[in-house]
DNA sequence: AATGAATGAGAGTTCATTCAT
DNA sequence: GATGAATGAACTCTCATTCAT
């Protein structure tokens, strides 16, 4: 007998639901909807959600570390192999914002729906946002002890003044038209605007 | 009969009301936040709020569009008076961020808070902060036609990534230790990136 | 104006939802009752539960505790003016049925329904339970040292078996036909066979 | 392919299951208890338990009915051996007891949980409880007629009580200390004291 | 104007039961 | 027979809002 849901087969259940909740958080924000609104996207019954995850925050909190954890192990393993400060600047504005090209509802999430959960932003976010600021300081200090960067900016506030800036941009992208390419044609004028900022 | 609040006296709920909601918002978050919290922390009954407010949502909003108001009124008014684009693009930033300085609260509501209520955000917010990045943009194109500016760029991106710099700091800042001062201090240092950023 | 719910009226509501409580635990068990059944039945709103009794569970406690305080209160005020252990403990008997005669639901309540919440009989009902036992025991001593009991017995054991008794009485009386008048009837005999029981 | 859990074996499900659930429903009462929980306790699959049990609430009456059904066979195949209804009555009581000594899970789920499920209570258990009732209101009448007990008194009642007193010292002595042996002191020490209570 | 008791719609979560494998 | 992933109905409790006083 087939399912009464054609789409349903294997174990894709999880997968299925993520996108899912990605699609309906974007659309009407976290607290406007409902678990069965995210069950009924994904083809599943509400049930279904709560064997994969333990409640509608943890749903919220994997997308983001889903991303997150992208953007740090893409940081750990590739940017060593890259030479000099400018270039490493460079690809980690680029990625970041390549990361969302193209999902635009990805992109409202990170930027927007993150933060309607007070709890999680504070509780459980913070640690891996703080991870990734210092992974952009680090970046930062690299490229001052090797004369590439001006000495009297602290780090850290540009790691967080870099980052604040990626994120309006993808924002405002995300709730705005959300051109095709845009997000990519950005940073190339952003990555432009900072390394000559910090140029010494 | 005496009123059971000592503190409760003539026509001043309505600022009462705002300044606790400010406290227990950016304490709470918005959706934790029940009235009865913000009636109890303003020393008023829950029905009073609605004499002053439509909604909990108005509430906030009535938070966001004071300050940004604020901001508007001052571009609109001081700015003019500021020789040379570099001089009044430092002076939004100072301002911007000295607004907050002080008022780590009123930081958190405006930078986290407010992006708790997506009607709100999409539907309110929006125009005011478009005219917010407009007015940051039209600084910038005056800067590209006196050449103070580098002219390939887009003023709408510098303005929207600015902005993102600036709201990145005061969150981070909102969120951690929130020391005195610093946000002043980061002002000038961004404020130096973003010229030097732009110099032709 | 007219409220919808005419029997509605000042401060009334706890008595009213108390009342309202014991008849539809009685009718359909503690866990089939919905709170909305019970909201219906006193003709107020789910919410206003609520304000009165902080869950479902504390609704049911307090109905016991109600009585059971009724009966400790009356052991400790009027048991000492009696004369005599048989006097008394034929007065216990009395009492216990008789606070249930025409009160054919409460006493289905306290039967049965009481021991549907596990937490609720183990936690808090207990300790009250033991201190009722206790005092039928305090009884039985005083007639054994006085010499109107036989003294080969457990005191406690007489208790234990006595409120048994009476507790199953009332059970199968609630379950069954519930005669008017039978539970005082049964007293008397009850008492008798208890009595001679302890004989000397 | 092996099973996961060595213990399984042939076909001793059935009995698996039901102590797996005289021991859960015990610990945690029948509605906090998942059906999922005894499954876990027995070592099968949730599912399993449906192929032998209709539903939870069969489960739970099975448990019952097992035991008095042993109750009502002893008393028709045993009791009419013996000589006197005063010694046909004395064994009531201590087989009763005596059933328990040593199962105090068996006796918390017979004496309290039982009485969680309302229907199957007043449903089904009812006329198996009746008839037990009536066994020991028979051997009552007998004594009545053989001058062996009083006349002043209903044979239903004495049963009432007797079942009483028992399910009450059985519930206690679950519910407390539970010490060994106890049960069966306690019988001799009832039995007397009903015998004495029906002394003509 | 101010109050706060009352409302009742609404949502997250649980869990007995099913059935394809 | 045995499994356990999937289902979806059902229920408690919360809280923004109202309105009689």
């Amino acid at each position: 007998m087939p399912r009464k849901n054609g789409a349903s087969r294997g174990g894709d259940k999880r997968p299925r639901i993520l996108e899912a909740a990605v699609r309906v958080f974007a659309k009407n924000g976290f607290h406007a909807t409902r678990v069965s609104d995210v069950a009924r996207a994904a083809g599943v019954a509400d049930g279904t959600i709560y064997l994969y995850f333990k409640s509608k925050d943890e749903l919220l909190l994997s997308l983001f570390e889903d991303r997150v954890e992208k953007l740090l192990s893409y940081m750990r393993s590739e940017l060593p192999k890259l030479e000099g400060a400018q270039t490493k600047l460079r690809r980690v504005i680029e990625v970041q914002l390549g990361l969302l090209e193209g999902e635009r509802d990805l992109a409202e999430v990170l930027t927007v729906i993150l933060r309607q959960s007070t709890k999680l932003l504070k509780h459980y976010a913070a640690p891996k946002f703080t991870a990734y600021l210092e992974a952009i300081a680090t970046v930062v200090t690299e490229g001052q002890e090797a004369g590439d960067f001006r000495r009297d900016v602290s780090p850290l506030l540009v790691a967080r003044a870099t980052w604040g800036a990626l994120d309006g941009i993808a924002m405002t992208w995300a709730l705005g038209r959300a051109e095709r390419g845009a997000l990519v044609r950005s940073a190339g004028q952003v990555a432009d605007l900072v390394l000559r900022g910090l140029r010494p």
